[in-house]
RNA sequence: CGGGGCGUAGCUUAGCCUGGUAGAGCGCGUGGUUUGGGACCACGAGGCCGGAGGUUCGAAUCCUCUCGCCCCGACCA
Protein backbone atom coordinates (compact mmCIF):
# COMPACT_ATOMS: atom_id res chain seq x y z
CA UNK A 1 0.00 0.00 0.00
CA UNK A 2 1.92 3.54 -0.88
CA UNK A 3 0.01 6.36 0.57
CA UNK A 4 -1.28 9.39 -1.39
CA UNK A 5 1.17 12.05 -0.76
CA UNK A 6 5.01 11.30 0.98
CA UNK A 7 4.58 14.27 3.21
CA UNK A 8 1.83 14.08 5.65
CA UNK A 9 -0.07 15.94 6.42
CA UNK A 10 -0.56 18.11 3.35
CA UNK A 11 0.65 21.63 2.53
CA UNK A 12 -3.50 22.58 2.80
CA UNK A 13 -4.10 20.74 6.06
CA UNK A 14 -1.44 21.91 8.02
CA UNK A 15 1.20 23.86 6.37
CA UNK A 16 3.69 24.80 9.04
CA UNK A 17 3.73 20.94 9.52
CA UNK A 18 3.76 20.10 6.15
CA UNK A 19 7.00 22.42 5.92
CA UNK A 20 8.65 20.26 9.25
CA UNK A 21 8.13 17.29 7.44
CA UNK A 22 9.25 18.45 4.05
CA UNK A 23 12.84 19.13 5.70
CA UNK A 24 12.93 15.78 7.62
CA UNK A 25 11.94 13.48 4.36
CA UNK A 26 14.60 15.63 2.37
CA UNK A 27 17.24 14.86 5.34
CA UNK A 28 18.05 18.33 4.83
CA UNK A 29 18.85 19.65 8.64
CA UNK A 30 17.44 18.43 11.98
CA UNK A 31 17.39 20.12 15.16
CA UNK A 32 20.25 19.45 17.24
CA UNK A 33 20.61 19.07 20.66
CA UNK A 34 21.47 22.93 21.74
CA UNK A 35 18.14 24.31 21.24
CA UNK A 36 17.67 26.95 18.02
CA UNK A 37 20.66 25.53 16.46
CA UNK A 38 20.17 23.36 13.44
CA UNK A 39 22.48 20.31 11.96
CA UNK A 40 22.51 21.02 8.23
CA UNK A 41 22.98 17.96 6.55
CA UNK A 42 24.71 17.22 3.10
CA UNK A 43 21.56 17.47 1.15
CA UNK A 44 20.71 20.93 2.92
CA UNK A 45 24.43 22.07 3.14
CA UNK A 46 24.82 20.96 -0.74
CA UNK A 47 22.23 23.53 -1.57
CA UNK A 48 23.95 26.07 0.79
CA UNK A 49 26.87 25.17 -1.59
CA UNK A 50 25.66 26.06 -4.46
CA UNK A 51 23.67 29.31 -3.42
CA UNK A 52 27.24 30.39 -2.20
CA UNK A 53 29.19 29.61 -5.36
CA UNK A 54 26.54 31.33 -7.30
CA UNK A 55 26.00 34.44 -5.42
CA UNK A 56 29.74 34.63 -4.92
CA UNK A 57 30.47 35.01 -8.53
CA UNK A 58 28.46 38.00 -8.58
CA UNK A 59 29.71 39.30 -5.71
CA UNK A 60 33.19 38.98 -7.26
CA UNK A 61 31.76 40.53 -10.88
CA UNK A 62 30.44 43.56 -9.05
CA UNK A 63 34.10 44.21 -8.04
CA UNK A 64 33.90 42.70 -4.08
CA UNK A 65 36.41 40.97 -2.29
CA UNK A 66 35.99 38.29 0.92
CA UNK A 67 37.36 38.76 3.90
CA UNK A 68 36.87 37.20 7.28
CA UNK A 69 36.46 39.13 10.69
CA UNK A 70 36.01 38.04 14.36
CA UNK A 71 32.97 35.97 15.58
CA UNK A 72 33.20 37.89 19.25
CA UNK A 73 32.47 41.12 19.42
CA UNK A 74 33.54 43.62 22.12
CA UNK A 75 30.34 44.77 24.00
CA UNK A 76 31.00 48.24 23.78
CA UNK A 77 31.08 48.19 20.13
CA UNK A 78 27.55 47.25 19.77
CA UNK A 79 26.94 50.74 22.23
CA UNK A 80 28.26 52.47 19.42
CA UNK A 81 25.53 53.16 17.52
CA UNK A 82 22.07 53.93 19.70
CA UNK A 83 19.49 52.55 17.30
CA UNK A 84 21.61 49.40 16.30
CA UNK A 85 22.46 48.77 19.85
CA UNK A 86 18.79 48.69 20.89
CA UNK A 87 17.87 46.88 17.95
CA UNK A 88 19.85 43.90 18.67
CA UNK A 89 19.93 44.21 22.82
CA UNK A 90 17.36 41.08 23.55
CA UNK A 91 19.32 38.64 21.28
CA UNK A 92 22.67 38.58 21.97
CA UNK A 93 24.76 35.57 23.29
CA UNK A 94 27.41 37.15 25.67
CA UNK A 95 31.07 35.67 26.45
CA UNK A 96 31.84 36.38 29.77
CA UNK A 97 34.52 34.02 30.48
CA UNK A 98 37.71 32.74 29.28
CA UNK A 99 38.35 28.91 30.88
CA UNK A 100 36.67 26.19 32.85
CA UNK A 101 37.86 24.61 35.94
CA UNK A 102 37.51 20.87 35.94
CA UNK A 103 36.21 20.31 39.37
CA UNK A 104 36.01 16.03 40.31
CA UNK A 105 32.89 15.42 41.82
CA UNK A 106 32.51 12.77 44.71
CA UNK A 107 30.76 10.53 42.45
CA UNK A 108 34.03 10.28 40.03
CA UNK A 109 32.41 12.52 37.08
CA UNK A 110 34.01 15.69 36.67
CA UNK A 111 31.98 19.29 36.67
CA UNK A 112 32.98 22.27 34.57
CA UNK A 113 33.18 25.35 36.04
CA UNK A 114 33.07 28.64 33.90
CA UNK A 115 36.60 30.55 35.43
CA UNK A 116 38.04 33.76 34.27
CA UNK A 117 35.65 36.51 34.13
CA UNK A 118 36.69 38.63 31.49
CA UNK A 119 36.73 42.27 32.21
CA UNK A 120 34.60 43.23 28.84
CA UNK A 121 32.16 40.34 27.89
CA UNK A 122 31.89 39.62 24.31
CA UNK A 123 28.76 39.74 22.00
CA UNK A 124 28.72 36.33 19.26
CA UNK A 125 28.36 38.13 16.48
CA UNK A 126 24.33 38.80 15.39
CA UNK A 127 25.80 41.04 12.54
CA UNK A 128 29.26 42.83 12.11
CA UNK A 129 28.48 46.72 10.94
CA UNK A 130 30.67 47.33 14.30
CA UNK A 131 33.46 45.35 13.78
CA UNK A 132 34.17 45.57 10.13
CA UNK A 133 33.49 49.34 11.28
CA UNK A 134 36.15 49.46 13.15
CA UNK A 135 38.47 47.55 10.53
CA UNK A 136 37.23 50.20 7.74
CA UNK A 137 38.35 53.28 10.02
CA UNK A 138 42.29 51.67 9.95
CA UNK A 139 42.10 50.71 6.38
CA UNK A 140 40.59 54.05 4.89
CA UNK A 141 42.57 56.90 4.70
CA UNK A 142 42.19 59.11 1.47
CA UNK A 143 39.14 59.15 -0.76
CA UNK A 144 41.38 57.19 -3.06
CA UNK A 145 41.11 54.15 -0.53
CA UNK A 146 37.35 54.12 -1.59
CA UNK A 147 35.35 52.27 -2.40
CA UNK A 148 36.03 49.75 0.25
CA UNK A 149 33.94 46.76 -0.92
CA UNK A 150 34.00 43.50 1.23
CA UNK A 151 32.10 40.56 1.74
CA UNK A 152 31.92 38.02 4.41
CA UNK A 153 30.73 34.60 4.49
CA UNK A 154 30.21 33.44 8.09
CA UNK A 155 27.80 32.36 10.60
CA UNK A 156 25.77 34.80 12.96
CA UNK A 157 24.25 34.04 16.38
CA UNK A 158 20.33 36.21 17.55
CA UNK A 159 18.98 34.24 20.24
CA UNK A 160 15.60 33.37 19.05
CA UNK A 161 12.15 32.68 21.16
CA UNK A 162 10.90 30.53 18.59
CA UNK A 163 13.71 28.87 16.03
CA UNK A 164 12.38 27.05 12.84
CA UNK A 165 14.75 25.13 10.87
CA UNK A 166 16.07 27.35 8.07
CA UNK A 167 13.72 29.85 8.64
CA UNK A 168 14.97 31.02 12.03
CA UNK A 169 17.64 29.78 13.86
CA UNK A 170 19.32 30.86 16.73
CA UNK A 171 22.52 30.23 14.81
CA UNK A 172 22.67 30.73 11.05
CA UNK A 173 25.14 30.92 7.85
CA UNK A 174 24.84 33.79 5.68
CA UNK A 175 26.97 36.19 3.85
CA UNK A 176 27.36 40.30 4.78
CA UNK A 177 27.98 42.67 2.68
CA UNK A 178 30.19 45.77 4.04
CA UNK A 179 31.05 48.71 1.83
CA UNK A 180 31.82 52.30 2.15
CA UNK A 181 32.04 55.47 -0.27
CA UNK A 182 33.24 58.28 -0.97
CA UNK A 183 29.79 60.05 -1.41
CA UNK A 184 25.85 59.44 -0.31
CA UNK A 185 24.79 58.62 -3.97
CA UNK A 186 27.68 56.22 -4.76
CA UNK A 187 26.79 54.28 -1.18
CA UNK A 188 23.05 54.61 -2.63
CA UNK A 189 23.90 53.24 -5.91
CA UNK A 190 25.56 50.14 -3.96
CA UNK A 191 22.89 49.30 -1.87
CA UNK A 192 20.82 49.61 -4.90
CA UNK A 193 23.08 47.07 -6.76
CA UNK A 194 22.80 45.18 -4.83
CA UNK A 195 19.35 44.57 -4.25
CA UNK A 196 19.04 43.98 -7.66
CA UNK A 197 22.02 41.14 -7.18
CA UNK A 198 19.68 39.47 -4.99
CA UNK A 199 16.61 40.49 -7.07
CA UNK A 200 17.91 38.79 -9.95
CA UNK A 201 19.41 35.49 -8.13
CA UNK A 202 16.62 34.57 -6.49
CA UNK A 203 14.53 35.07 -9.75
CA UNK A 204 17.27 33.59 -12.09
CA UNK A 205 18.37 30.99 -10.18
CA UNK A 206 15.97 30.22 -7.42
CA UNK A 207 12.98 30.60 -9.50
CA UNK A 208 11.58 32.84 -7.00
CA UNK A 209 9.71 35.40 -8.00
CA UNK A 210 10.22 38.85 -5.55
CA UNK A 211 8.69 41.96 -5.06
CA UNK A 212 11.86 44.60 -4.35
CA UNK A 213 11.45 47.69 -2.76
CA UNK A 214 12.09 49.78 0.48
CA UNK A 215 10.80 48.75 4.32
CA UNK A 216 9.34 51.17 5.52
CA UNK A 217 10.49 53.34 8.84
CA UNK A 218 9.24 50.66 11.22
CA UNK A 219 10.34 47.45 9.42
CA UNK A 220 14.08 49.04 8.96
CA UNK A 221 17.44 47.33 10.05
CA UNK A 222 18.35 48.90 12.79
CA UNK A 223 20.52 51.83 11.96
CA UNK A 224 20.07 52.36 8.48
CA UNK A 225 18.61 54.90 7.16
CA UNK A 226 16.93 52.98 4.18
CA UNK A 227 16.38 48.98 4.28
CA UNK A 228 15.78 47.45 0.29
CA UNK A 229 14.26 44.41 0.17
CA UNK A 230 13.11 41.36 -1.74
CA UNK A 231 9.61 40.08 -0.68
CA UNK A 232 8.68 36.40 -1.84
CA UNK A 233 5.41 35.03 -1.06
CA UNK A 234 5.57 31.11 -0.14
CA UNK A 235 2.60 28.61 -0.72
CA UNK A 236 0.68 29.83 2.37
CA UNK A 237 0.79 33.09 1.09
CA UNK A 238 2.61 34.38 3.75
CA UNK A 239 5.63 36.91 2.77
CA UNK A 240 8.94 36.26 3.34
CA UNK A 241 12.01 38.37 3.52
CA UNK A 242 14.51 36.96 1.13
CA UNK A 243 17.83 39.45 1.57
CA UNK A 244 18.03 42.83 2.57
CA UNK A 245 20.13 45.63 1.45
CA UNK A 246 20.67 48.71 3.51
CA UNK A 247 22.01 52.51 2.69
CA UNK A 248 23.65 52.92 6.11
CA UNK A 249 24.09 56.70 5.73
CA UNK A 250 27.07 57.67 7.73
CA UNK A 251 25.50 56.56 10.89
CA UNK A 252 27.91 53.76 11.38
CA UNK A 253 31.00 56.02 10.03
CA UNK A 254 30.68 58.06 12.91
CA UNK A 255 29.96 55.76 15.46
CA UNK A 256 33.09 53.84 14.27
CA UNK A 257 35.44 56.89 12.91
CA UNK A 258 35.21 55.85 9.24
CA UNK A 259 37.00 58.94 8.05
CA UNK A 260 39.24 59.90 5.07
CA UNK A 261 40.45 63.03 3.44
CA UNK A 262 38.42 63.95 0.53
CA UNK A 263 39.43 65.72 -2.72
CA UNK A 264 38.18 69.20 -1.27
CA UNK A 265 41.61 67.94 1.36
CA UNK A 266 39.06 68.02 4.15
CA UNK A 267 38.07 65.51 6.27
CA UNK A 268 34.42 63.49 5.58
CA UNK A 269 33.01 60.34 7.15
CA UNK A 270 32.40 57.80 5.23
CA UNK A 271 28.86 56.59 3.77
CA UNK A 272 28.40 52.75 4.18
CA UNK A 273 25.92 50.17 3.04
CA UNK A 274 25.78 46.27 4.04
CA UNK A 275 23.85 43.57 2.68
CA UNK A 276 22.96 40.05 3.40
CA UNK A 277 20.92 36.82 2.43
CA UNK A 278 21.36 33.70 4.91
CA UNK A 279 20.39 29.86 5.21
CA UNK A 280 16.74 31.18 5.27
CA UNK A 281 16.78 31.11 1.53
CA UNK A 282 16.49 27.20 2.12
CA UNK A 283 13.29 27.69 3.59
CA UNK A 284 12.22 30.04 1.18
CA UNK A 285 13.01 28.08 -1.32
CA UNK A 286 11.00 24.99 0.30
CA UNK A 287 7.84 26.63 1.00
CA UNK A 288 7.74 28.54 -2.24
CA UNK A 289 8.26 25.50 -4.22
CA UNK A 290 7.82 22.44 -2.12
CA UNK A 291 4.54 19.87 -2.89
CA UNK A 292 2.62 16.97 -0.88
CA UNK A 293 5.81 14.99 -2.32
CA UNK A 294 8.62 17.05 -0.77
CA UNK A 295 11.15 19.41 -1.99
CA UNK A 296 10.95 20.66 -5.68
CA UNK A 297 14.34 22.17 -6.68
CA UNK A 298 14.89 24.30 -9.28
CA UNK A 299 17.61 22.99 -11.56
CA UNK A 300 20.03 25.67 -11.45
CA UNK A 301 20.58 25.21 -7.44
CA UNK A 302 20.33 21.26 -7.17
CA UNK A 303 23.18 19.73 -5.90
CA UNK A 304 22.34 16.82 -7.93
CA UNK A 305 20.50 17.44 -11.65
CA UNK A 306 19.90 13.82 -12.58
CA UNK A 307 19.68 10.86 -10.34
CA UNK A 308 20.10 7.92 -12.38
CA UNK A 309 17.99 4.74 -10.40
CA UNK A 310 18.97 1.21 -11.79
CA UNK A 311 16.11 -1.18 -12.01
CA UNK A 312 17.52 -4.44 -11.43
CA UNK A 313 14.67 -7.42 -10.89
CA UNK A 314 16.61 -10.00 -11.75
CA UNK A 315 20.43 -10.97 -10.90
CA UNK A 316 21.78 -11.77 -13.97
CA UNK A 317 21.25 -8.48 -15.36
CA UNK A 318 21.86 -6.46 -12.40
CA UNK A 319 25.72 -5.79 -13.58
CA UNK A 320 24.19 -5.07 -17.10
CA UNK A 321 22.17 -2.55 -15.96
CA UNK A 322 24.80 -0.92 -13.43
CA UNK A 323 27.24 -0.76 -16.33
CA UNK A 324 24.54 1.18 -17.90
CA UNK A 325 23.95 3.94 -15.42
CA UNK A 326 27.39 4.43 -15.02
CA UNK A 327 28.35 4.59 -18.81
CA UNK A 328 24.88 7.31 -18.90
CA UNK A 329 25.98 8.89 -15.85
CA UNK A 330 29.49 9.55 -17.89
CA UNK A 331 27.86 10.89 -21.28
CA UNK A 332 25.26 13.25 -19.19
CA UNK A 333 28.64 14.52 -17.01
CA UNK A 334 30.84 15.56 -20.38
CA UNK A 335 27.91 17.88 -21.13
CA UNK A 336 27.19 21.29 -19.27
CA UNK A 337 24.04 22.83 -17.98
CA UNK A 338 23.86 26.56 -17.20
CA UNK A 339 27.35 26.94 -17.26
CA UNK A 340 27.98 24.33 -15.28
CA UNK A 341 28.92 20.45 -16.27
CA UNK A 342 26.01 18.45 -15.43
CA UNK A 343 25.55 16.97 -11.62
CA UNK A 344 24.76 13.01 -12.38
CA UNK A 345 24.56 10.46 -9.64
CA UNK A 346 23.97 7.05 -9.85
CA UNK A 347 22.10 5.41 -7.20
CA UNK A 348 23.24 1.87 -6.86
CA UNK A 349 22.46 1.45 -3.16
CA UNK A 350 20.17 -2.46 -3.12
CA UNK A 351 17.20 -1.09 -1.90
CA UNK A 352 13.65 -2.05 -2.69
CA UNK A 353 13.60 0.28 -6.14
CA UNK A 354 10.24 2.04 -4.82
CA UNK A 355 11.96 3.41 -1.98
CA UNK A 356 14.65 4.42 -3.32
CA UNK A 357 12.70 6.06 -6.28
CA UNK A 358 10.52 8.08 -3.53
CA UNK A 359 13.55 9.23 -1.32
CA UNK A 360 14.91 11.06 -4.16
CA UNK A 361 11.42 12.65 -4.87
CA UNK A 362 11.40 13.75 -1.57
CA UNK A 363 14.26 15.46 -1.80
CA UNK A 364 13.30 16.86 -4.79
CA UNK A 365 16.03 16.35 -7.66
CA UNK A 366 14.64 17.68 -10.77
CA UNK A 367 15.14 14.89 -13.03
CA UNK A 368 15.17 10.77 -12.09
CA UNK A 369 16.17 8.60 -14.72
CA UNK A 370 15.13 4.69 -14.22
CA UNK A 371 17.07 1.80 -16.64
CA UNK A 372 16.34 -1.70 -16.26
CA UNK A 373 17.03 -4.51 -18.55
CA UNK A 374 14.10 -4.14 -20.76
CA UNK A 375 15.43 -0.39 -21.43
CA UNK A 376 19.08 -1.69 -22.49
CA UNK A 377 17.57 -4.01 -25.33
CA UNK A 378 15.31 -1.23 -26.39
CA UNK A 379 17.85 1.49 -25.91
CA UNK A 380 15.30 3.31 -24.01
CA UNK A 381 15.58 5.58 -20.79
CA UNK A 382 12.49 6.33 -17.96
CA UNK A 383 12.26 9.98 -17.33
CA UNK A 384 10.59 11.48 -14.75
CA UNK A 385 10.60 14.52 -13.86
CA UNK A 386 9.88 16.32 -10.46
CA UNK A 387 7.21 19.00 -11.32
CA UNK A 388 5.03 16.32 -12.53
CA UNK A 389 3.72 13.30 -10.88
CA UNK A 390 5.80 10.53 -9.34
CA UNK A 391 3.83 8.41 -11.72
CA UNK A 392 4.07 10.36 -14.82
CA UNK A 393 7.24 8.84 -16.98
CA UNK A 394 8.53 8.96 -20.26
CA UNK A 395 10.30 6.55 -22.40
CA UNK A 396 12.52 8.01 -24.38
CA UNK A 397 15.46 6.94 -26.59
CA UNK A 398 18.60 7.04 -24.49
CA UNK A 399 20.05 9.21 -27.82
CA UNK A 400 16.89 11.44 -27.41
CA UNK A 401 17.68 11.97 -23.63
CA UNK A 402 21.05 12.90 -23.97
CA UNK A 403 19.87 15.39 -26.48
CA UNK A 404 17.16 16.83 -24.45
CA UNK A 405 18.01 16.93 -20.93
CA UNK A 406 19.21 20.61 -21.19
CA UNK A 407 15.97 21.53 -22.58
CA UNK A 408 14.18 19.77 -19.88
CA UNK A 409 16.03 20.94 -17.06
CA UNK A 410 15.27 24.28 -18.62
CA UNK A 411 11.95 23.57 -18.97
CA UNK A 412 11.47 22.52 -15.26
CA UNK A 413 13.28 25.38 -14.37
CA UNK A 414 10.35 28.07 -16.47
CA UNK A 415 8.08 26.16 -14.75
CA UNK A 416 8.67 26.42 -11.25
CA UNK A 417 9.33 29.94 -12.36
CA UNK A 418 5.66 30.08 -13.64
CA UNK A 419 3.96 28.29 -11.12
CA UNK A 420 5.61 30.66 -8.26
CA UNK A 421 4.95 33.82 -10.13
CA UNK A 422 1.09 32.18 -11.27
CA UNK A 423 0.31 32.00 -6.89
CA UNK A 424 1.33 35.03 -6.36
CA UNK A 425 -0.11 37.25 -8.78
CA UNK A 426 -3.47 35.64 -8.52
CA UNK A 427 -3.21 36.48 -4.43
CA UNK A 428 -1.66 40.34 -4.64
CA UNK A 429 -4.94 41.73 -5.52
CA UNK A 430 -5.01 45.68 -5.41
CA UNK A 431 -7.42 46.61 -2.11
CA UNK A 432 -8.98 50.10 -1.77
CA UNK A 433 -11.11 50.05 1.58
CA UNK A 434 -10.29 49.09 4.76
CA UNK A 435 -13.25 46.65 4.41
CA UNK A 436 -12.40 45.00 1.87
CA UNK A 437 -8.76 44.94 3.69
CA UNK A 438 -10.15 43.09 6.21
CA UNK A 439 -12.12 40.73 4.95
CA UNK A 440 -9.06 39.65 2.49
CA UNK A 441 -7.11 38.68 5.79
CA UNK A 442 -10.17 37.33 7.61
CA UNK A 443 -9.35 33.46 8.54
CA UNK A 444 -11.83 31.80 7.19
CA UNK A 445 -12.24 28.82 9.08
CA UNK A 446 -10.25 28.98 12.61
CA UNK A 447 -7.08 29.04 11.88
CA UNK A 448 -5.70 26.32 9.49
CA UNK A 449 -6.97 27.70 6.03
CA UNK A 450 -4.99 29.16 4.06
CA UNK A 451 -6.23 33.16 3.46
CA UNK A 452 -4.84 36.15 2.71
CA UNK A 453 -1.74 37.08 0.57
CA UNK A 454 0.11 40.42 -0.59
CA UNK A 455 -2.36 43.13 0.00
CA UNK A 456 -2.13 46.34 -2.43
CA UNK A 457 -2.76 49.19 -0.56
CA UNK A 458 -2.89 53.22 -0.91
CA UNK A 459 -0.97 54.12 1.90
CA UNK A 460 -0.08 57.50 3.49
CA UNK A 461 -0.45 56.42 7.40
CA UNK A 462 2.12 56.86 10.28
CA UNK A 463 4.17 54.07 12.11
CA UNK A 464 1.64 54.95 14.89
CA UNK A 465 -0.90 53.36 12.37
CA UNK A 466 1.27 50.41 10.94
CA UNK A 467 1.75 49.12 14.41
CA UNK A 468 -2.07 49.16 14.96
CA UNK A 469 -2.95 47.14 12.38
CA UNK A 470 -0.06 45.21 13.46
CA UNK A 471 -1.41 44.08 16.64
CA UNK A 472 -4.50 43.92 15.58
CA UNK A 473 -4.41 42.02 11.99
CA UNK A 474 -0.88 40.90 12.37
CA UNK A 475 -0.33 42.69 8.89
CA UNK A 476 2.67 44.43 8.14
CA UNK A 477 3.85 46.40 5.18
CA UNK A 478 6.29 44.13 3.79
CA UNK A 479 7.49 46.95 1.27
CA UNK A 480 7.62 49.70 -0.38
CA UNK A 481 7.49 48.11 -4.19
CA UNK A 482 9.69 49.55 -6.91
CA UNK A 483 8.48 50.24 -10.32
CA UNK A 484 6.26 51.48 -13.03
CA UNK A 485 2.80 48.66 -12.01
CA UNK A 486 2.95 50.22 -8.06
CA UNK A 487 2.68 53.85 -9.06
CA UNK A 488 -0.88 55.45 -9.22
CA UNK A 489 -2.61 58.08 -7.71
CA UNK A 490 -5.30 57.27 -4.99
CA UNK A 491 -5.77 57.46 -1.16
CA UNK A 492 -5.09 56.16 1.98
CA UNK A 493 -7.35 53.10 3.02
CA UNK A 494 -6.77 54.46 6.67
CA UNK A 495 -5.73 58.24 6.48
CA UNK A 496 -7.84 58.90 3.33
CA UNK A 497 -4.58 61.19 2.52
CA UNK A 498 -3.30 61.48 -1.26
CA UNK A 499 -0.70 58.62 -1.90
CA UNK A 500 0.91 58.04 -5.25
CA UNK A 501 2.07 54.21 -5.39
CA UNK A 502 0.58 51.14 -3.54
CA UNK A 503 2.63 49.59 -1.14
CA UNK A 504 2.51 45.86 0.13
CA UNK A 505 0.56 44.40 3.17
CA UNK A 506 0.95 40.49 4.39
CA UNK A 507 1.28 38.57 7.15
CA UNK A 508 5.01 37.31 7.52
CA UNK A 509 7.70 34.96 8.59
C1' C B 1 9.12 35.91 30.51
C1' G B 2 3.35 34.85 30.66
C1' G B 3 -0.72 30.86 29.20
C1' G B 4 -1.48 25.65 27.68
C1' G B 5 0.51 20.67 26.60
C1' C B 6 4.17 16.73 26.48
C1' G B 7 8.67 13.68 27.84
C1' U B 8 8.12 5.36 27.32
C1' A B 9 13.35 1.58 21.65
C1' G B 10 16.20 5.47 16.02
C1' C B 11 10.87 7.47 14.84
C1' U B 12 5.40 7.46 16.04
C1' U B 13 3.24 5.85 20.21
C1' A B 14 -0.20 2.14 23.91
C1' G B 15 -0.08 1.51 29.09
C1' C B 16 -0.80 6.11 33.75
C1' C B 17 -7.21 7.73 35.95
C1' U B 18 -8.14 2.23 39.00
C1' G B 19 0.32 1.01 41.42
C1' G B 20 2.24 -5.67 40.65
C1' U B 21 9.32 -3.50 37.31
C1' A B 22 6.70 -2.73 29.32
C1' G B 23 3.59 -3.78 24.44
C1' A B 24 2.68 -2.20 19.17
C1' G B 25 3.62 -0.06 14.23
C1' C B 26 7.48 1.92 11.29
C1' G B 27 12.73 1.69 10.91
C1' C B 28 17.16 -1.57 11.78
C1' G B 29 19.85 -6.76 11.27
C1' U B 30 19.85 -11.95 9.29
C1' G B 31 17.61 -15.62 6.12
C1' G B 32 14.13 -16.55 2.45
C1' U B 33 10.11 -15.27 -1.26
C1' U B 34 9.37 -11.36 -4.68
C1' U B 35 10.78 -7.69 -8.45
C1' G B 36 9.60 -1.57 -13.63
C1' G B 37 8.68 -0.38 -7.59
C1' G B 38 7.93 2.83 -1.18
C1' A B 39 6.26 -5.65 -1.45
C1' C B 40 5.82 -10.19 1.67
C1' C B 41 7.16 -14.15 5.35
C1' A B 42 10.20 -15.88 9.37
C1' C B 43 13.60 -14.98 13.05
C1' G B 44 16.37 -11.31 15.78
C1' A B 45 18.70 -6.90 18.14
C1' G B 46 17.14 -2.61 20.66
C1' G B 47 13.93 0.46 26.53
C1' C B 48 17.27 1.08 34.08
C1' C B 49 9.70 4.44 30.91
C1' G B 50 13.73 12.68 30.85
C1' G B 51 16.36 13.29 35.89
C1' A B 52 16.30 13.53 41.39
C1' G B 53 13.78 12.79 45.83
C1' G B 54 9.39 10.91 48.39
C1' U B 55 4.91 7.54 49.55
C1' U B 56 4.63 2.05 49.27
C1' C B 57 6.15 -4.77 50.41
C1' G B 58 6.23 -2.99 45.29
C1' A B 59 6.21 3.16 41.02
C1' A B 60 6.20 4.20 33.76
C1' U B 61 1.68 4.69 36.84
C1' C B 62 0.61 8.51 42.99
C1' C B 63 3.21 13.20 45.34
C1' U B 64 7.21 17.10 45.26
C1' C B 65 11.11 19.28 42.85
C1' U B 66 14.07 19.73 38.50
C1' C B 67 15.61 19.57 33.36
C1' G B 68 14.18 19.51 28.37
C1' C B 69 10.81 19.91 24.30
C1' C B 70 6.25 21.48 21.58
C1' C B 71 2.11 24.95 20.75
C1' C B 72 0.00 30.13 21.63
C1' G B 73 1.77 35.53 22.74
C1' A B 74 6.00 39.77 22.76
C1' C B 75 11.20 39.80 19.12
C1' C B 76 13.37 38.56 14.43
C1' A B 77 17.22 37.27 8.26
Amino acid sequence: MSTPTAITPTRAEDFPEWYQQVVRGADMAENSEVRGCMVIKPWGYGLWENIQRQLDVKFKATGHQNAYFPLLIPLSYLEKEAQHAEGFATECAVVTHHRLEAVKQDDGTVKMIPKGELTEPFVIRPTSETIIGAAFARWIQSYRDLPLLINQWANVMRWEMRPRLFLRTSEFLWQEGHTAHETAEEAMEEANLMHDVYEKFLRNILAIPVIPGEKTERERFPGAANTFTVEAMVQDRKAIQAGTSHFLGQNFAKAANIEFVGRDNQRHHAWTTSWGVSTRLIGTLIMVHGDDDGVILPPRIAPVQVMILPVTPKPDTREAVLDACEALAKTLRSQSYHGAPLSVQVDKRDLPGGQRNWEWIKKGVPIRVEIGPRDISNRSVAVARRDRSPKDKEIISKEQFIKDVEDILEDIQNSLLSRAIALRDANMPKLNSEAEFRAFFASKDEDKEISGGFALMHWAGSSEDEDRIAKELKVTIRCIPKGDEFAEEGSCFITGKPSKRRVVFAKSY
